[in-house]
DNA sequence: ATAGATGCAAAAATTTTGCAAGGTG
DNA sequence: CACCTTGCAAAATTTTTGCATCTAT
């Protein structure tokens, strides 16, 4: 993985698309941090290593890998959306988060409850026969309060309404 | 349910809010529909009971029924959240979808996969238990592509990276 | 009377798009 | 060389906010 993420470039060409530089910055990115990376934090990477790169190609650039089941994109409801590359290891695993409906954190348990693991894949089977639908992946959101928002606030709804 | 939802009436009395006049109308909204309304959608709809309210109170109420709890938001990546009222008969169902990645087309599968309600709360109290987080609601989407595009192209990956 | 709620319009924030210029196969 | 990609800036969208005014309790 040092170099150009060759089976990158081979699903690029192979799909019809080309290999560009920004391409290539942009997955070497994704694939260095382990953490849910938004549209902005990419572009700021992207910055510190070609900052010739605009902000269109990283929008435009994360669309298409997201089209290609390279990268997942999620929305936890921040009001904008954040990328995660989908890695070998991943793809047969759940996608669990709990999110934090006042301070907006996102704690990642992926992995943690693996004993669902059939369940979800069952159920997807399911769903997929149903609806015709042929599915990529999934996400698991439970939405709640943490533990750092409940220990600071008595009243389970924010007063003033504010931020 | 024909006049005022007394129900809403005590919760918000009881958490220390007002009963007013906006509250109603968008609870009646919402109450009387079984999609998943855009921001947008209730504020068209608003407007046509009462045109004095504007778009910042609708905002403000979708957020404070949401921290409340009797709304539940939605976040489908379509560039804006979609809200729909929690109905007692849901609390404890689950909340499926697919989604699809090309037309942005959202299917809702409540409750067509009750199997795994007794797994989705068991890992909802495994987690909640883990990081000391108290969970509201859930969400399990799938993401992939519905059956209308996957017969209308034949290249997984649209050509033209445009709508 | 008083603290909370609202309307309005301006501002913020995120994402998309048109188009001329540049890069890739 | 043809066609895909990109940068730039403008535009489109959705959501938030400040503040004066209004209203429920």
């Amino acid at each position: 993985m040092r170099h150009g993420n060759p089976w990158f470039k081979e699903r690029l060409i192979a799909a019809g698309f080309r290999n560009t530089e920004s391409r290539t910055v942009i997955l070497n990115i994704l694939s260095r941090t382990s953490h849910h990376l938004s549209a902005e934090d990419v572009y700021f990477l992207v910055r510190s290593i070609n900052p010739s790169i605009g902000v269109a190609t990283v929008y435009r650039t994360l669309d298409l890998l997201t089209k290609m089941g390279i990268v997942q994109k999620f929305d936890f409801g921040e009001g904008k959306a954040r990328y995660e590359l989908v890695k070998k290891e991943k793809e047969n695993s759940l996608h669990h988060h709990l999110i934090c409906t006042r301070c907006k954190k996102i704690i990642d348990c992926t992995n943690i409850a693996n004993e669902g693991k059939e369940l979800v894949k069952k159920t997807g089977e399911i769903l997929s026969k149903i609806h015709n639908f042929s599915i990529n992946s999934h996400i698991i959101n439970f939405y709640g309060i943490c533990e750092d928002c409940n220990c600071r606030h008595s009243c389970p709804t924010n007063r003033t309404q504010s931020k």
